[in-house]
DNA sequence: ATACCTTACGTTTAACGTAACGATT
DNA sequence: AATCGTTACGTTAAACGTAAGGTAT
């Protein structure tokens, strides 16, 4: 985990997507899709949904979200709950 | 900041010195050395005072401590208190 | 002398950008 | 066609290890 690779997912949640991430990070398409993939790797958790529309955030990447102090919930969350049965 | 980083912080720390860190994460001292000087580099922040009888957190670390979640509380704190006065 | 941490330097891994690609509307 | 994310690949920066160097007990 990197704090890099945060304040890409913040960036790409925030925006609802990859390339206006990177367009207002100043870097490439490319290192956003990477890191973000390197950092869903290590964790272990899809953290995000791709699609011609944009990005969604997981439920697990609304968790980032509190974290990441993003102003506003970006968007609709794609799982509507994580269902508290089993752990 | 990464996350290899604090674990070698969280080792140093629990273990008292940088050479029982890196014999018990099985990597070389030097690497403990210069990835806790980065850590202090890009947080502004001195964490450790170093001795010839190993390592010590300054205050600062010891919040660290309760984030990586020390069990004991390791060995003692430099700078007694930070002295709440002007921010 | 022994036990620490630090500096120097070469090797290897990984982040990043450019270019080319696939998918959806 | 236009918009969006992904894959491929070469370049550059950084992590890591080995070896040598200070400092204090």
């Amino acid at each position: 985990m990197r704090f890099a690779q945060l304040r890409y997912l913040e960036a790409a949640l925030r925006t609802g997507s990859f390339r206006q991430a990177a367009k207002e990070l100043d870097i490439s398409q490319p290192t956003i899709t990477n890191q973000v993939q390197r950092l869903e790797e290590d964790l272990g958790v899809i953290l995000v949904t791709r699609g011609a529309k944009g990005v969604r955030p997981t439920y697990a990447a609304t968790g980032y979200c509190r974290t990441l102090s993003l102003r506003s919930r970006p968007r609709k969350c794609c799982a509507p709950k994580p269902a508290p049965s089993a752990a």
